[in-house]
DNA sequence: TGTTTGACCACGG
DNA sequence: GCCGTGGCCAAAC
C-alpha cells in the first residue's frame, strides 16, 4: 500500500488542528493551502470518512451553514457535534459564526 | 474514455 | 444584498 502525499492528507491535517469551540471554512483551508479551488476540500472530506479521525463537523461554507451535514450518518450528529463544543447551530447555521471563525494561517500568527 | 456532478468560492450585474 | 456564471480538480457514471 502506497498512498502518496495529497491535499487530502493536507485538508486532513489542517481540520485536525481546528480549536474546539471553532470553525473554519472551505475556501480558508483552500486559501491557506493554495488548492485552486475549494471544491477540493469538500471532497477531501467527503473522503475523510475514510478512517480519518477528522472533524469535519467544524468545517462549514463560507455561509457558516452546515453544508455537509447531510453527508454525515445522521443530519443531526454535525449539529450536535458542534453544540457540543459550545458552538451554538441556528437554522442549520452557525452563531455569531464570524466571530467563531477561525483560519489555518492563525497557525502562523500564535 | 468523455461527460456530469460535486460537503465551494469569487466576481459581475 | 441576491441571482447567474465561471473556474477549479477529481471521482462517479
Amino acid at each position: 500500500m502506497k498512498e502518496e502525499p495529497t491535499y487530502y492528507d493536507l485538508v486532513y491535517a489542517v481540520t485536525r488542528q481546528v480549536p474546539r469551540g471553532r470553525v473554519t471554512t472551505y475556501g480558508a483551508i483552500a486559501d491557506y493551502l493554495a488548492l485552486g479551488s475549494a471544491r477540493m476540500v469538500g471532497w477531501a472530506l467527503h473522503q475523510s470518512f475514510g478512517g480519518h479521525d477528522v472533524p469535519a463537523h467544524r468545517v462549514v461554507n463560507r455561509k457558516g451553514e452546515l453544508s455537509g451535514r447531510v453527508h454525515f450518518p445522521t443530519p443531526t450528529m454535525m449539529q450536535e457535534m458542534l453544540e457540543q463544543e459550545g458552538v451554538r447551530i441556528v437554522d442549520n447555521q452557525v452563531v455569531a459564526f464570524k466571530d467563531l471563525f477561525w483560519h489555518p494561517a492563525a497557525l502562523d500568527e500564535e
